[in-house]
Parts: C-alpha cells; structure tokens; sequence
DNA sequence: TGAAGATGGTTGAGGTCTACAACAACGTCG
DNA sequence: CGACGTTGTTGTAGACCTCAACCATCTTCA
C-alpha cells in the first residue's frame, strides 16, 4: 500500500509501450532476437538447457503457460531438430523433453546475437543500472505470482 | 559496449516471463486490468486523454503499431461509445479521435482498479524502488527506439 | 486545369501466442 | 480389477499483430 497511484499508470502504460516495442522489433528483425530459432523457441530451450530434461508439463509450469501450448512448440522444435524427447522410463504416460546438440548451438548462437542487441539498445548504461532493471523485473514478475513460483492469493 | 553477455540473458528472459504473467493476469482477470474497457482500450485512451483529439495515424504512431490495429480498435471503442469521432476540418481524409464522457469516465475506472492491482502487487515495494523500475522500464523503451515520436515536452 | 503521386483510413488474409475443453493412454490406490 | 487423477495431444476460439490491396482525399507541378 506504499505505491503511489500514479506508479500503476506507469507501470503499466510503460510495460505496454514495451511489450509493442518488443514485439515489432521481433517482428522486424526475427533473426536478431531469435537466432535460428522459431519464435517461441528461446523461451522452451532456456530453462531445458538450465535444468536439464523435463517434461512438458515441467516446462509449462516454469514458463506458466497452459500445458497445450508448451505440447504444440515441443512438436515444432522436434521437427526442427532443436530438442530430443524420450519415453520417461518411469512414466510410462510422460515424455522427457531435452535439448539436441542442434539446439544447444542454436541456443548458443541467439544468446549470442542477443547479446549484441542488448549491447547496442544498453549502449548508455552502466551495468549496475542494467542489473537493477533485471532485479526488479525478476522481483515483480515473482510478486505477480505466476510461473516458476506458485503463490497462494493475493486478496482482490 | 558496457552490458555484460548475462545481462542480455536475463533481460530478455525476465521480459519474456514477466509478458507472459501479464497475459496471464490479464486473461484471468481482465476485469481488475481493464475495468469496462475492452482489451486494448486502455492503451489508445491513454494517449488520448493526455494530449486531446488526434488522428488514427497520430495514435498509430504513438502506440508503434499498424494503422489497422488502430482503425479497428477505433472502431471498436467507438461503437462501445468510449470515444467520439469527428471529420477532421482541415483534411477530408482524416477523423479526430476523442474520449468522450463514458471514454473518460472508464479510464478513471480503470486506473482506479490499476492502482489496487498494482497496490497488491507492490505491497513489498518501496515508492523508490517501484519509481526506479518505471524509470528503466520507460528509458529502456525510449532506448529500444519504437513507438511515441519525438515529442519534445515528454523526453526524458 | 488535370494527371501523378503521397497520405489517411478501411478491410481482408494470414501469423503467433494463448486458453479451455475433450480425449486417449497410463499410473495409482482402494 | 475398477474408479480416479495425471500427462500429453488435438480441436476450437480469441486477442493482437502485420502486410497488402483499396478508395477517397490532399498536394504538387507541368
């Protein structure tokens, strides 16, 4: 209850302005933001290359989407040949989800890609204040409660 | 050249997360988010309420998308009777978008919600913390070179 | 004056990412 | 074994986006 109204407004215009910035720029320049990847790949292929294996319904959750969709882009980059599943030899009903060594790479080469995009849109800043706007946008996305850290309820 | 490789990593994951909770909020929710407004209205009665009447093209270019997004959302809102239109008296061609009275009185609705959603979100913030993250979040967007043409009064 | 070209707005087609519902196959437990 | 929950897949639908094609209207200039 400490926040001024007027932050809200901020906020929220300005996670707009940057959500549309984001998606014409990844529209216009795929290539740079995305490597060889398809477009929802970066997303599935960071957290398996950070845990490991996994299932669907692991990835779904980190990522908090609905399973179907995480279901539909491991097919894609299957077809692709960006990740590996096999049988879980303990579920017989699961699959385990793993990154190909053509997916590490293409991993490899979009961080490094985005890396000179980061460095030319950061251009002017230091890297305290760039750490700072990744702590706080980690610490928001926590506090909205959704993916990796499920919460209980925030009142209405 | 100042940004270290991780920061791109982090940056860009946390953004993606943080768009996907977004979604997410605004899927389940839309009404703590969006008041009566339909989906996109808040984002085009943003800028209408803050520099008056303007064109399909000015609000275009404000937000950074398509023209077309911009008609149709017009037409939209305007049908719901949250803004008015009038034929520009200076270029047959064009119309000036207003907020009317429901436009306006909606929006006041909605940031009201805002501020509690965002009041919940924050309560652990401090005002300093919540304004530095309005701060990054707006010059990383400036930065990112999309969307509000220059317009000298609201630089930063 | 009058055609050529630029600009404002609309519409149609298509793409991406998303959720929800229904389903088959499998695992678990009474 | 049979009821029930879980995992992943598919069908359907919605929101938001772009691009391309189009008409109506300026603007420019010979």
């Amino acid at each position: 209850m400490h926040v001024a109204q007027d932050t809200a407004d901020r906020l929220t215009a300005g996670l707009g302005q940057l959500i549309r910035a984001g998606r014409q720029i990844s529209h216009r320049a795929a290539h740079e933001l995305y490597g060889d990847l398809p477009g929802f790949g970066w997303a599935l292929l960071v957290p398996l290359e950070r845990d490991g294996e996994q299932r669907c319904s692991a990835l779904a959750a980190d990522l908090g989407v609905d399973g179907s969709v995480v279901s539909r882009q491991v097919a894609a980059l299957e077809r692709a040949g960006y990740l590996v599943r096999r049988p879980d030899p303990v579920d017989g009903r699961a699959s385990l989800i793993g990154l190909s060594e053509a997916g590490a790479a293409a991993l490899a080469r979009t961080r490094e890609v985005r890396g000179e995009w980061a460095a030319a849109a950061l251009a002017d800043w230091t890297d305290e204040e760039a750490a700072t706007l990744c702590r706080l946008l980690e610490r928001l996305t926590a506090d909205l409660g959704v993916g990796r850290a499920p919460r209980p309820e925030a009142a209405a």
